[in-house]
DNA sequence: CAACATTTGTGATTTATATCACATTTGGAT
DNA sequence: ATCCAAATGTGATATAAATCACAAATGTTG
């Protein structure tokens, strides 16, 4: 666990950035910088918590065990604070975190954290900020989920993993097709039979966990139409 | 509109609680009451968002157009914030609030809401202990929606407007069928058809919008098992 | 590389729920 | 009270998607 000055972080959070070198110095003594590979859990529903994790880098899936299944409640890419609400909403984790790419987090005392709230309002309001555009993309989810039919979701996931995730319209798939139905709330079975038909049409191309998207504006439509 | 004193008010929110005499007589200079009737529209989507709105009392809908429908997001009862997330997360309101009960409303110049959270630690840590109780009520919601069928979802949204909303078993239903729909996806028929099956298997007693959970024990068992 | 477990694709069938259609009730306005 | 619009209940039918079943492909471990 090497660990480097905060204060010298490339990749600081926005609230992270109104830090002055003495908070910079409370912040470097009470957090660790932990990387987790492919799989490994960040933290995990059920357990206390008693840390913030700020994801520096990777990709990270945030889940939560429902009535029959697990859901997968949003894909996290870095740089982004993880479980926030977990921290401040509620002393044992409501979900879980977990790295499906190599990431690099580090677990920052709750205490301390809560601290820069208390004495730095500007660190306080990105993280309000945060916390609020956050929630107005989960409303806009809810309300698709609630209203499109499965292949109007599948467009809307593969869209929103190409341009919010990986900026890019050619990208490896990171969840299997059960997670991706975990995600957006359906089958396997039927994941696997809505790729098939975008690939047939020509929309998509599928090489294993490889997604090429070929024809942007019709997965829009499909995504739009429901 | 008449306007007593803040300091005086007697709801004050759990952040509003850490004003001093000198933050409270700014509050008051910049915010202004305003009582609504059932039906009528609080702020409106696709408005720009000037102001924070402190629900005093009464209940409320945030709901949002989705591609087929409108969407009934939640449920708030006061004392309570309203819109906070679409004041910091976008200038633009991203959904609606529509009183369902006649309501008392302080409107808040975001400006100020914004100072206060700049200056008061323990104010703006209230806010943000508040918008994450919130997102995980969103994500166990969410999860649930996304997994339970239509029986499941009606029996969860009765215990919570029982227990949540009115404290009571025995309560004046809010909305019509077909917004009871908008509200766990689905349509004004089977919420129809599932109040009926309740009501015949003697767990709810239906009078038109009176509702009375006869057996909560069985509700909670239908919301569970989905 | 052999053996085994996991993941995936795809057809057949079932099922929950949407939609359609229409009768009935309720509530508000004049 | 009367009229009209909105809301509601309920049967019949259509349909999207789940489930079941099994084969094929892929990945993993000794």
């Amino acid at each position: 666990m090497l660990h480097h000055h905060c204060i010298d972080c490339q990749i600081k959070s926005a609230a992270a950035k109104n830090l002055n070198s003495e908070e910079f110095e409370i912040l470097e003594t009470n957090s660790a910088q932990v990387n987790f590979k492919k799989g490994e859990v960040i933290f995990k529903e059920g357990a206390l918590s008693l840390n913030v994790a700020y994801l520096r880098s990777g990709i990270v899936k945030i889940h939560m065990l429902g009535p029959s299944r697990e859901k997968i409640l949003r894909i996290v890419k870095a740089p982004s604070y993880l479980g926030i609400p977990i921290t401040f909403g509620n002393k044992i984790n409501q979900y879980s975190a977990t790295a499906i790419e190599d990431t690099s987090v580090c677990f920052i005392d709750s205490n301390y954290f809560r601290n820069f709230i208390y004495s730095n309002g500007k660190f306080a309001y990105e993280i309000i900020v945060d916390l609020c555009k956050n929630e107005l993309k989960d409303y806009q989810r809810y309300t698709s989920q609630s209203q499109k039919q499965i292949p109007g979701l599948i467009a809307e996931s593969l869209l929103c993993l190409s341009e919010q995730i990986y900026d890019n319209t050619h990208f490896n798939f990171p969840l299997t097709r059960s997670e991706f139905g975990d995600m957006v709330g359906t089958s396997r079975e039927s994941v696997s039979r809505v790729l098939s038909d975008l690939s047939n049409e020509k929309i998509i191309e599928l090489k294993g966990k490889e997604i090429n998207i070929l024809r942007k504006d019709l997965l829009e439509k499909i995504s739009k139409s429901g």
